[in-house]
Parts: structure tokens; C-alpha cells; sequence
DNA sequence: TTGAAAGCGATACCAA
DNA sequence: TTGGTATCGCTTTCAA
């Protein structure tokens, strides 16, 4: 390969690296022999010698499908332009020792950078483990330690609050809510949020109305069938995740409920599609896909920024109470 | 390392090979040394001078958020299992180069293996290359060459012809098609399906009812307000995908139409999800987690097999004409 | 069953 | 602006 462009084989790699000083007819001579021969080099190798990976990680827990699609549809072409490869280490919350499998993981790989989100965003010990290595992170929708490292998130808190005091003022006095994940930063501080809006609102909390979900579809539904059961439902239904709150929709839909003529439901949106296709729905939007692209933009550039996200929230139909 | 456990770097290696001739009191003697000092074999070392990559790739065109959701999670168990890291190689299907980039991705990875989906999957080139390169693959629902290496798929033209047969057995005379997107074989084996129907039932096939998509929610609500507002509309639409099932059913409930009453709507479902969430709609489940643990299961078996997985017609409420 | 030595294919440092 | 050489941390091959 070199001897093709009468080279040595570091002049080769000065080209690949796009490094300076190399007089630009021997860079060309390089890249015609490169692309004459189909050369590829071996990034196995490069990693080995120059102590890099070419690769960055997402690494986060089984997340839901828009979700994961908005992240890596944020990411990729950044990735792309920068030469580097993206690992998805996507793990069940539930069956790993948090962070152990993560550290193995990161010490073996030698990564590039990883992105995070929550609940491994939150892991001191990952932090600590990547700050000693030097690899450069960003956290997505971080809950803890806010300052470290750079990161992207929306104000959970604020949104949530928000959204409950809009079907306050709507009339709205028994508002059911679905909790979000355990363990997850956002779904306490989405409770939060609900939980200041009633009290700053005069409302006496309403324990019943208060369900415990797992971001799924499947587990908004089951709060639903609980929530609509109770002897005096809620007149309005606020789900902490998106595909809760299609679950709760589906559910009220089921039951012969008219939405949101005899029950308002309101939910968070990943991808600002929730709404579209599920007409009734009144959600916070997270956009998702955004906050990926900004992480990658931190990630690359190495900025140690706290980057906060301004969320929307988006209205269909009326939802006065019935 | 190897001299904390009094032995050769090479039995180490042996030891994390899991390579036979290892006295057991020599393995627990190295273990134990690597617990203590929380060593970690690099990946980058291991996979320049042992030839591997300990990595597998996805390969696949900005899948829908379903659709990929449904492939990483079916992959991801069995590679943690095996050791392996999932690349996710996600890329614009209109940008750029078919197969150029992907080549030269896998040119210098040097891969343990890859899962394709079309149109990728349907590239001789892409192909040779892989063979050239002794790298397995598996392919998911791939078109050409159906013979050639592993692949995992449903019957597409049988599910679109039953589906097709279902709604003329319930008296639909009038049913509109979207085609899926262009160049992506399954869009065609759907449509041969829904024609090969009409065909058998002698019913003629007008070319009104015949839209163009591309598996997008938003193609789907597109092509749903083209039926839905010509002079004589179709009393059922068949969308080849469930985004663009989804779209048509959304500009429906937007029209006022009464779902699943004066109108029926057909699609397809990669995740048993959306015919959960949106009421109405009569799919046919294709299991795409299902078919992503097959080609996990058939890519590190080595196995050369052509899988067929069946699909299910899943029907919610009635569908005849109104 | 274990060890010694020769790569794997690039990068990094220092000379030229 | 270019080249030589040690080096990265393992696996492989062959010998013991």
C-alpha cells in the first residue's frame, strides 16, 4: 500500500488522519494509490495504537420504541459526520446490577464518549469510572449531581406542573396521574410537578388517584382500568409517559368513555406524534430527538454545558371536565 | 496481571477464551487475580491480533420507531450473551450511495456479523462482499435471491392476499391500497398480494384506489385524504404498513368518518401494538422481535437456514361496508 | 498443560 | 515535510 504511492507507511497514516504537514501532491499521490488498491484501514488496529475507539455508546435502559427512535435518529448523523461508529447497550433495568455490566462494559471499549440516560445518568459510580478515564459523557434528563459533566434535559417539573394546572383551570378538580417508572429521576419529579400544581391550587391530594406505572403502554392501561373503576373517577387523566398515556386512552376508549368530552387525558410526547395520532390527547412535548442531536453537538465539541430545553405543550380538542 | 497470578500472559488469554487445557487451579488462580485487580482485556487488542471484532452490526434504513424498537430488543439478549456489542448502522435511504458506505463500514470493522434489512438485504454487492469477507449475516425479509446465506421472514404476499380475501369475503368491493415505501421489496410482495386477490375475486382493479406511501405515518395520512376525498371513496383501505395504517385511520377520525363502521382499515403491525392502541384497525401481526431473536439465533449457529415465521390476521371489531 | 516469541496494523515520538 | 522504530495488548504458533 504505501510502496504503491512511494511512501512510507507513516505518511499514509498522516493522510488518513488528515494530520498536517504533508505536501498536498503527496497526499494526493496517497489517496489515488488508497483508492486505486480499495484501501481500508483497520480500525481495530487504529484503536489499538492510538488509543481511541471510534465509537461512542448509547447506553440506556429497554426504553420505549419512540424513544429509542428518537435518539437514535438524533445522534446518527452526527455520528456519521464525525467517522463514528454508535454502540446501542440497551439493558433491563430490573435484572442487572446498575452500572457494574456499564463499567465493564466502558473499560473494555475505551469509548470515544457515551451518552447517557437516566437511570445510569444518575449512577455516580458510572460518572466517577468515566471521569477517570477521561472519556467525555453527556446525560440526558439527569436528576442528580446536575452540575457534572454537560447535559440535556427539559424542565420535568415545570411541564408537569404545568399540565396540571391547565386542567385545573379547566375545571378539572379530580385529576388522576399516573406515575412513571420507579426509579427513574423524571417520574418524581413529574409527581412533583402534579403533586405542587394541587397543592398551589388549593386541592387536597386524593391518594386513590394516584397509580403507579412503568412507562409502557400496557402498564398506563392497567392504572386506567383502576383509576376509571374507582367509586368516583377522575374527571381528567395525566400520564407521566407518552405510551401511558395511549394506554389510558385505549383503556377510556374501551370503557365507552368519550374523550375528552366525559374525561380529559393528558400525557407527555416523546415525538410530537402521540398527539397526532391519538386525537384527544393534550401533551407536554419532550422533543427527544432534539435533545440527541444537542448531546451529540456537546459530546463532539466537548462542552461541559447544562443544556435546558424548552417543551411545548400541544392541545387537542376541549377538555373541560364532563 | 499475569505475574500477579504466577503465570504467562498466554494463560491469562487462555483463561479469558475459556480455552481447554487450563488446570482448574490454574483458572481460579488467574480469576481470582483479574477480580483483584479488575482487569480488563481490551477489546481493541483482542480484536487486532485475534482477528474478531466482538461486535455484530444492524443495518438498516431509518427503520420506523416500532420497527426498530422490535430489532434491537430482539438482538440485544443474545448478543449480551454472546459477548458481543450491537452497532447500530441506521442510514438515509434516499442520501446516499446504496451499499457504498456500508461497504466500506464493514471493510473496516471487520465484523463478527450482521443483521440486514432490506433494501440493504437485496444487494448482490453487499452481499458478495460479506461472503468475500467470510462475515455472516443473516437477512430479514429479504426479496432477491432468497437462497442465498440466512435469512428470516414472513409470507408477505400470502398476509396481504388473505387480508385482501377477508375484507371482499365481508363485502368490500371498493378497497384502497397503500403501497409501502419505494424500492423496499416487501412494498411490492404486499401489493402483488392485494392485486392476486382482486384477481381470484374478479373484482377490476381501479387505479384511483392505489397510493403511493413510504411507511410514515404522515405518507399514510397523505394518502388517506387522496381516498377519502375522491368522488367515489373505497368503504375500506388497506395500508401496507402500521404507520401508515395508523395515518389513514387518523385522517378518518378527522373527517368524521365512523371507524370501523363506514369505513375499514387494514394494515400491518410489527408490534401487536397497533392494533392495541388504535381501535378499528384489523392487522396482520408480523413479529419482528420474533424474527430479530431467529436471526440472532441463526447468525451465531452459523446456520444457513431460510426461516418463514408465520404471521397472524388480528382483527378488532367489524369491518363490513357501510 | 504451560510458556516464549512473533506478529496483528496501525500510531507516536523522535530524527532526519 | 517525511521516515524509522518502538509500542499498543492481546492471539497465534510452536516448542517444552
Amino acid at each position: 500500500m504505501s510502496q504503491r504511492a512511494g511512501v512510507s507507511i507513516k505518511t499514509v497514516s498522516r493522510v488518513i488522519n488528515n494530520e498536517r504537514y504533508v505536501r498536498p501532491a503527496t497526499r494526493a499521490r496517497v489517496e489515488e494509490a488508497m483508492a486505486a488498491l480499495g484501501f481500508q484501514p483497520s480500525y481495530a488496529a487504529r484503536a489499538l495504537a492510538g488509543g481511541k475507539s471510534f465509537q461512542i455508546a448509547l447506553v440506556c435502559s429497554n426504553p420505549g420504541p419512540y424513544y429509542l427512535h428518537g435518539l437514535i435518529g438524533g445522534l446518527r448523523g452526527r455520528c456519521a459526520a464525525e467517522g463514528v461508529r454508535l454502540i446501542v447497550h440497551a439493558y433491563e433495568t430490573e435484572t442487572e446490577e446498575l452500572g457494574e455490566d456499564v463499567l465493564s462494559f466502558f473499560r473494555q471499549m475505551n469509548l470515544d464518549g457515551a451518552i447517557l440516560t437516566p437511570p445510569i445518568a444518575d449512577q455516580p459510580v458510572v460518572l466517577d469510572h468515566l471521569d477517570r478515564a477521561g472519556t467525555p459523557y453527556v446525560r440526558i434528563s439527569p436528576a442528580a449531581d446536575l452540575d457534572r459533566g454537560a447535559s440535556v434535559s427539559i424542565d420535568n417539573h415545570g411541564a408537569a406542573r404545568m399540565m396540571t394546572r391547565r386542567l385545573i383551570d379547566m375545571g378539572h378538580q379530580r385529576i388522576g396521574f399516573v406515575i412513571g417508572h420507579k426509579g427513574f429521576s423524571v417520574s418524581e419529579q413529574r409527581l412533583e410537578g402534579y403533586l405542587d400544581a394541587l397543592r398551589e391550587c388549593g386541592i387536597a391530594l386524593d391518594g386513590s388517584l394516584l397509580q403507579q406505572g412503568e412507562f409502557s403502554f400496557q402498564s398506563g392501561a392497567a392504572a386506567a382500568e383502576e383509576l376509571l373503576g374507582l367509586r368516583r373517577p377522575p374527571t381528567a387523566i395525566f400520564a407521566s409517559s407518552d405510551d401511558m398515556a395511549a394506554g389510558v386512552l385505549s383503556v377510556a376508549h374501551r370503557r365507552g368513555a368519550k374523550v375528552p368530552d366525559q374525561i380529559a387525558i393528558a400525557g407527555f410526547d416523546d415525538t410530537d406524534l402521540a398527539s397526532l395520532v391519538w386525537p384527544g390527547l393534550t401533551t407536554v412535548r419532550q422533543p427527544i430527538r432534539a435533545m440527541a442531536e444537542r448531546a451529540a453537538e456537546l459530546l463532539f465539541a466537548g462542552e461541559q454545558e447544562r443544556v435546558v430545553l424548552p417543551f411545548e405543550i400541544i392541545e387537542r380538542g376541549s377538555t373541560g371536565p364532563a
